[in-house]
RNA sequence: GCCCAAGUGGCGGAAUGGUAGACGCAGGGGAUUCAAAAUCCCCCGAUGGCAACAUCGUGAGAGUUCGAAUCUCUCCUUGGGCACCA
């Protein structure tokens, strides 16, 4: 017999497939269909390990799918603007472009060996003009229905090279290349009005059954849905109120001074008559944007020298700082602080011996606030001190409902509902991107682009010598006539953040060459995603930003109203990691080295290397192993059934050579078993129990792959080739086995079921053999075994026939050696039995 | 700092209120072989015991329950996100 040859089986079947166009999607109105898609990559050039997890999952259930009767769409394409592109042009010289195309087309040629059931006739990259003209043309649609708008949003400023810098650019609050302490500036930017869509967006998460709840309670969250008080101080010296905003209006008593962001209009006012206030202020800016920059740098105040009068006493006057870690995007910009019941707060007032005041207390421990702040869970009952609206006992909830009340009754407040959720900024001041199709015009403002000159597309001759955005200094890029009034008129140069391209590519893909975004009758055949898989970093921005964007779009008319939740099913899926390999230089410095070059914990000199816990595979580590060296030595199958076997699909899975080996080995057993299977002939003995166990597989596996336990169904295929192995059952049993196994590893391992059923005499492909069915009856046992337990724990166990009445059991029990013994010749105390499961003797 | 997860043998994990450790890796023993590779079979949580078996055991501590890896609370560690990385 000859050899287990993955390569060549490989790119036989892939050709075969090819030539059967089974991945081509079609819209078969005769047919259920279903969409599956995983996030598409970015083209950085190499394909790694996280991808090839990614894809196999998103190619089990688009085969599995396949063969379950539904007209499939699985398609493929490349989120291909972004820095990426800028730094290698920066680096190396060339243009973004160029890299990119080059990338993809580097990548594609290392996924296609995958033998992934993609339709690549749909295959398009973001950077498309084609893409992003369709993208602008939208943009222009969205401003006509009003969700879009400009206003002063702040950016990371680099003082040195006089660029705005991304965070990631930012490290440790200095530019990552002038190394300049980087201060944040206000521009004058773009933004989509996602925030008209904040109580929308909240409330259909409760519709989304097939989301995993962490992702929908991490966008709650982040939507921030809060109702609270808003109220305004009056000055003391007749300047304009301070109007905030508070959640916990109930502890006003307890309020020790009010605080404005450095951005507060007051605030503004005085650094512009006090050069000590613009000292300040100035300091307060210093550092990047991010909210973690913020919510952890030192807490700063300025007491400003203007006093308030407390709502509550008109004698009461309450000083008014102004505080670094206040944010202008939220609420009013303003807040009273109450230090007994914030830590943060409370930290504040200590640094700057403000005073502290309690104004509740837990019920059994009226102990005063010292350095810990009382914050109780707001359904906790608390005693309050002197409640202003009576109260004594009661929860956070109460009373802030019953302050609310208070302050509207008596006129001095408002209750109002606040998101935290901010609109997005979509202005990006760098070339690799989709340009804002807008114009300048000295006469007409701001206006979009006429859609008959769309694309606006990027020019060409650029160099990226200088930091800053080359299209602000192209000679002539920005000229253009205002389509208004036809006079000479500048171009915006600002161009769209890469969430903005990653938002609607789901829909383009169900009409990828329409000459509009979208075409509404592919549109609404293959909408919506049956079942979305990406990583769990985009739980949050990637996948609300999409929401809006549906939303937007049907506003627009580009998709059908179904489809404002573009995706039914969400699955996050796990990283791959891998050891990390150190020495240390000279100057014991660490220095990593790739798995390929260590051998049993030695590199190829003898040197000892120190191995550190897996992490997420990253060049700068070195922990990466190449698929294409995998597949190159192992064959596409292993590595897919590897990514799949060894973790549950959203947790990380470690990757091992030893792993990879024994994947291979697997898969070289079942090829043999196959052949030799093929070569059997006559009758046998335990025909019936060979038959039990197909059914059990089929249905094991089958129940794995629809919940996403892949790694369950692989299990149950190890389990199942033993249980065919060890069969002596006769050859046509065997053969219909070992049929039904490489139909049930199509979807995981899909060269070698095609070889498999192709050696069994399969009729046609098995990518598009019907998926197997189990037998009920076959699944059903007449005997069980029952764990009888004495005080919980496991003493003896029962043979049974399933069906046996309780109370049949119960006197079985009574009657077992163990449990005689346990009662001593008493009564037990009490006796549960659940059928099927388990007994348990209370004694 | 804030929000969300995860933690089970030497290792990856299974079990989602009912026999903890399925299946796989590593390890040990055996068969086959002149030998090796490959392959096949058996053993494999810890402690004690010749054994039957007993005790302990799912990050730590408490709680609910006849029964907890699973539910609740507190803590520890690791990972993801924090609006310009994608």
């Amino acid at each position: 017999m000859s050899r287990f040859e993955p390569r060549e089986i490989e790119s036989k079947w892939q050709d075969a497939w090819d030539e059967a166009g089974v991945f081509t999607a079609r819209r078969d109105e005769s047919k259920p269909k279903y969409y599956v898609l995983e996030m598409f990559p970015y083209p950085s050039g190499r394909i790694h390990m996280g991808h090839v997890r990614n894809y196999t999952m998103g190619d089990v259930i688009a085969r599995y799918k396949n063969s379950c009767g539904f007209s499939v769409l699985h398609p493929m394409g490349w989120d291909a603007f972004g820095m990426p592109a800028e730094n290698a042009a920066m680096e190396r010289g060339g243009h973004p472009a160029t890299w990119t195309y080059d990338n993809i087309a580097d990548m594609r040629g290392q996924m296609k060996p995958l033998g992934l059931s993609i339709d690549w006739s749909r295959e398009f990259a973001t950077c498309d003009p084609e893409y992003y003209g369709q993208q602008q043309s939208m943009f222009i649609d969205f401003m006509d229905k009003g969700l879009v708008y400009r206003k002063n949003a702040v950016v990371n400023w680099d003082p040195v090279d006089m660029t705005v810098l991304a965070n990631e650019q930012v490290e440790d609050g200095r530019g990552w290349r002038s190394g300049a302490l980087v201060e944040r500036r206000e521009l004058t930017q773009w933004f989509f009005k996602i925030s008209d869509f904040s109580e929308e967006l909240l409330d259909a998460l409760d519709g989304l059954d097939n989301w995993p709840e962490k992702v929908k309670l991490m966008q709650r969250n982040w939507i921030g849905k809060s109702r609270g008080l808003q109220f305004a101080f009056d000055r003391t010296d007749g300047g304009d109120a301070i109007e905030v905003y508070t959640t916990r209006p109930d502890t006003l008593m307890g309020a020790s001074f009010v605080g404005i962001s450095p951005d507060h209009p007051i605030a503004k006012q005085l650094e512009a008559e006090n050069p000590e206030v613009a000292a300040f202020v100035a300091e307060c800016r210093k550092g990047g944007t991010t909210e973690e920059a913020i919510e952890t740098a030192e807490k700063l105040g300025y007491d400003t020298g203007i006093k308030v009068k407390h709502p509550l006493n008109p004698n009461w006057e309450l000083p008014v700082w102004i505080a670094n870690f206040i944010l202008m995007d939220y609420g009013t910009g303003a807040i009273f602080a109450c230090p007994a019941h914030d830590q943060r707060d409370l930290d504040f007032c200590r640094k700057y011996d403000l005073p502290v005041t309690d104004t509740f207390f837990a019920l059994d421990d009226p102990k005063p606030v010292e350095n810990e702040a009382f914050v109780p869970p707001k359904t906790d009952k608390v005693k309050w001190v002197n409640h202003f609206a009576g109260l004594d006992e009661a929860t956070g909830e109460e009373a802030i409902n019953t302050t609310i009340d208070f302050a509207e009754n008596a006129g001095w407040g408002q209750g109002v509902t606040k998101f935290r959720l901010r609109d997005w900024g979509l202005s990006r001041q760098r070339y690799w991107g989709c340009p804002i199709p807008v114009v300048h015009c000295e006469d007409c403002g701001v206006v979009p682009e006429k859609k008959e000159n769309l694309p606006v597309e990027l020019p060409k001759d650029v160099t990226f010598d200088k930091p800053g955005n080359p299209l602000d200094r192209h000679p002539t890029w920005r000229d253009c006539a205002c389509p208004t009034c036809g006079k000479p008129a500048k171009r915006e140069t600002d161009t769209m953040d890469t969430f903005v391209d990653s938002s609607w590519y789901y829909a383009r893909f169900t009409a990828p060459n329409a000459a509009t975004p979208t075409n509404m009758a592919d549109a609404e055949y293959w909408m919506n995603v049956d079942q979305y898989i990406g990583g769990i970093e985009h739980a949050i921005l990637h996948l609300l930003y999409s929401r809006f964007f549906a939303r937007a779009m049907q506003i627009c008319g580009h998709l059908p109203e179904k489809a404002v939740e573009p995706f039914d099913a969400l699955f996050t899926q796990g990283m791959v990691t891998h050891e990390i390999y150190q020495t240390r230089d000279e100057n014991g410095r660490p220095v990593y080295h790739l798995p390929e070059d260590v051998t049993d914990g030695k590199l190829a000199d003898g040197t000892e290397v120190e191995i550190i816990p897996s992490a997420k595979m990253s060049k700068s580590k070195k922990n990466v192993v190449d698929p294409v060296n995998i597949i190159e030595a192992f064959g596409a199958d292993t590595a897919r059934w590897f990514v799949l076997s060894d973790s549950p699909p959203e947790r990380d899975v470690e990757w091992t050579a030893s792993g990879a080996e024994a994947a291979y080995k697997f898969l070289g057993r079942v090829w043999r078993m196959a052949n030799d299977i093929a070569d059997l002939e006559g009758e046998g003995k335990g025909d019936e129990d060979l038959q039990r166990a197909m059914h059990k597989a089929i249905h094991e596996v089958t129940m794995g792959i629809e919940s996403f336990g892949f790694n369950t169904s692989v299990a149950k295929l190890y389990a199942y080739a033993n249980a065919i192995q060890k069969s002596k059952a006769g050859a046509e049993t065997k053969k219909l086995a070992m049929k039904t196994m490489a139909q049930l590893m199509a979807p995981m391992t899909p060269h070698l079921a095609e070889e498999v059923w192709s050696v069994l005499g399969g009729e046609g492909l098995v990518a598009t053999a019907a998926w197997p069915k189990a037998d009920e009856k076959m699944l059903v046992e007449d005997t069980v075994t029952m764990p009888i337990q004495i005080n919980g724990k496991r003493r003896s166990e029962l043979k049974i026939a399933k069906d046996l009445p309780k109370e049949e059991v119960e006197k079985l029990a009574l009657a077992d050696e163990a449990v005689i013994k346990a009662l001593a010749g008493g009564q037990p105390k009490k006796l549960i039995v659940v059928p099927g499961r388990i007994i348990n003797v209370v004694v």
